[in-house]
DNA sequence: GTAAAATCTGACATCAGTGTCAGATTCAAG
DNA sequence: CTTGAATCTGACACTGATGTCAGATTTTAC
């Protein structure tokens, strides 16, 4: 498929896309005039991608993981190096305490949200 | 107690104080030279716009929502406006998403660790 | 073959929180 | 007082993902 169509199909932009190319997390093969053309399984990787730079992780992190990762039919291509273990042991623990500080946040704003609906109807 | 000792109560970098306080969302007594000056209670404040910022609220909402927030020992100061009430629903709503996003991350990168770790440790 | 739609590259702008630096002023201790 | 530490304001830089625009090229539909 087509840029136009995986941004639809994901909700990305197309500038997106092609900064994710870019920066190594998205690979295409191109017509012959130069266009980008995506298999099938791109819907779903631009998902993923799309949640880890939302975990907080920065492109070119992710661009070393994704070759680590068990397809879902397989194994991984590559295997994660020690310092990239380490790497990911890092963000996992950041990721628990962001968890951790949006619950506090979620609290805070339901309480916010719940004294103000009941003050409106009393 | 003074910025200084607020800063490294909270891990919180002077600079950042003197934003909170320009952005609204943090007061502060000044002394007669024109030093920032700030209750027991500012540690706790701090913390929390820390947590608020983390969940991905701009300084100007939190300064808004704030005020309506139940003090740990009494009823709020304001009371929230329609306005906002429909603002904090939606950045909830938000938060739901991104701790979704999050716990897909964390599966990930779980997942990647242990299968290297399981490499390592035939 | 032609016109319209889609895509290409490259450049510049944006946002928001934070870092950093300079020069001036204030505070605390001797 | 004096001196050194702390603080003040104001300005500028940075980051990283994304928006946007321009001009050229390719693809698709007729």
């Amino acid at each position: 498929m087509r840029i136009g169509e995986l941004g639809r199909r994901t909700g990305v932009s197309e500038r997106s896309l092609r900064y994710y190319e870019q920066q190594g997390m998205l690979v295409s093969d191109r017509t012959p005039g130069g266009h980008r053309d995506y298999p099938e399984r791109a819907v779903d990787r631009v998902i993923l991608i799309q949640e880890l730079l939302a975990a907080g992780l920065h492109s070119k992190k992710i661009a070393r993981i994704l070759p680590c990762m068990r397809d879902p039919d397989g194994a991984p291509n590559e295997r994660a190096t020690p310092a990239l273990l380490r790497e990911l042991t890092a963000e996992r623990d950041r990721i628990d305490q962001l968890m951790a500080d949006l619950a506090t946040s979620r609290a805070v704003l339901d309480d916010v949200i719940s004294t103000a609906a009941q003050e409106l109807r009393p």
